[in-house]
RNA sequence: GCGGCUAUGGCGAAGUGGUGAACGCAUCGGAUUGUGGCUCCGACAUUCGUGGGUUCGAUUCCCACUAGUCGCCCCA
């Protein structure tokens, strides 16, 4: 049989994951100092939970799903992003009921879509995502955006990018969309075929083409900010308001369109400045979606959230040359030469270990010496090393590797004071 | 879904249509018996992604597949 990960998979091997765990913690700290709760649902949905929530429109809904039907026939799929699920909770379990609200959520974990990997783009990739259900006051939008930078910023990243817009509500999207179909119409035969399809379906994308960016067209094409009413304007207004008063730098892209359906009013985007990125130098986006928990049959509630791969986090760390490395280190390393003693150190260890002292010993049957490099391979803080000599008079030799100093010691009271020799050390 | 590039030991990497597939790193063993990080010596790929074809003969040429990688669409 031939063994062989997933494509657009990966393995993250003990040496990276040190890294996932640091930002992991971080990621969690910030929650907590911003009072987002976490919150763990299924890595499967019911497809509808997708189509009706993301838009059967999409391109995650059209080509990205990974869809299977159970031994029940039920139509299940792996979850393709965090928000319509989290709202779906919200619903089923009737978050909106807690006196605590607007209820403030975060999710960390794996995201599916069936895509060509690339660079900073795999099948299975973790996301981490707030929501924040229920106010549709404009610093809480702020607040959002806040914590997604700060994520970054107390990561070290520095090349980065804020893109909002506002999509406006459902009014100022429609005038919108209008002005949008009559403003291509017209010349739309001079427009790539994705184009054409997006006339009707959603002409927003248009703006967003790549293919046709230089058409005439374009840049005279009627922008969004245009079309805002009275109320989504203020509301943006404020938007940006609070990010002024946050000192965070912000830049407004009309163009700006997310590929989700369920968006409107604040848009946004966090991106990546740093030289050697990659093509995809989004890493992280959301928006606002009011409507979507009315949509799942909830009482009407806005909401706001974000979501980011911790994968281009990662990228973005190596692009910036950040190393955020913390080396293990071993507090004692056993060195057992014989059968007595090696009966001696299986015990040592377990009563090293139960005192919380790193301890470890060689498995591979090696000469002393190579056990000597294992010990300094695993950045061992000290050896001991016990032979029969050793167990005949009740001492051994502890050796600091650092230094190489060695001082004999004595096997009954070995515990205690290695213990008291490591932590006094510590302070 | 489409396109470019790539595929040799644990890692990095050379190489040729033809008897034993360089080299570096790592690993293991040794250089006075039980002592690391330096040095020296030795060991370490019946095999060159998988399958097929061309050929007297292929790791080297051709095809397909698979995977990786980068890019397009789009996204995190």
């Amino acid at each position: 049989m031939k063994v062989q990960i997933p494509r657009g998979t990966q393995d993250i091997l003990p040496k990276q994951v040190k890294l996932w765990q640091i930002i992991e913690e971080k990621a969690r700290e910030i929650c907590q100092n911003y009072r987002y709760e976490e919150i763990r649902t299924p890595m499967f949905e019911h497809t509808e939970i997708f189509t009706r929530g993301v838009g059967d429109t999409t391109d995650i809904v059209q080509k990205e799903m990974y869809t299977f039907l159970d031994r029940g026939d039920r139509e299940l799929t792996l979850r393709p992003e965090g928000t319509a699920p989290v709202v779906r909770s919200f619903v089923e379990n009737k978050l909106f009921g807690d006196p605590n609200q607007p209820t403030k959520l975060y999710y960390l974990g794996p995201m599916f879509r069936y895509e060509r990997p690339q660079s900073g783009r795999y099948r299975q990739f973790v996301q981490f995502g707030v929501e924040a259900l229920g106010s549709k006051n404009p610093a809480i939008d702020a607040e959002v955006i806040a914590l997604a930078i700060e994520l970054y910023s107390q990561l070290g990243l520095k090349n980065l990018k804020l893109v909002i817009n506002s999509l406006g509500d459902k009014e100022s999207r429609m005038r919108h969309r209008e002005a949008l179909i009559n403003h291509f119409k017209p010349k739309i035969g001079e427009f790539c075929s994705d184009c054409q399809s997006r006339l009707e379906k959603n002409p927003l994308r248009i703006l967003d083409c790549k293919v046709d960016r230089d058409h005439e067209l374009m840049s005279n094409a009627p922008s969004i900010l245009n079309y805002l009413n009275d109320e989504s304007k203020q509301y943006f207004d404020k938007v940006c308001h609070y990010l002024d008063l946050l000192n965070i730098n912000y830049e407004v892209d009309a163009t700006l369109v997310r590929g989700l359906d369920y968006y409107n009013h604040t848009t946004f985007e966090i991106m990546s400045n740093a030289e050697g990125f990659g093509a995809i130098t989004t890493l992280c986006g959301g928006g606002r979606y009011n409507g979507l928990v009315e949509e799942f049959g909830g009482p009407e509630t806005p909401g706001i959230g974000f979501a980011l791969s911790i994968e281009r986090l990662i990228s973005a760390l190596e692009a910036e040359a950040i190393t955020i490395e913390q080396e293990d280190t071993l507090d004692l390393f056993v060195i057992a030469l014989g059968e007595v003693a090696e009966d001696f150190s299986v015990k040592l260890l377990y009563e090293l270990r139960k005192q919380q002292i790193r301890a470890d010993r060689d498995y591979m049957d090696r000469k002393i010496k190579a056990q000597l490099k294992a010990a300094n391979r695993y950045n061992a803080k000290y050896v001991v090393i016990i032979g029969d000599d050793e167990m005949n008079n009740g001492k051994a030799m502890l050796k600091e590797m650092a230094t190489g100093e060695q001082t004999e010691v004595n096997l009954d009271t070995f515990v205690a004071n290695f213990k008291q020799r490591v932590t006094s050390r510590e302070e």
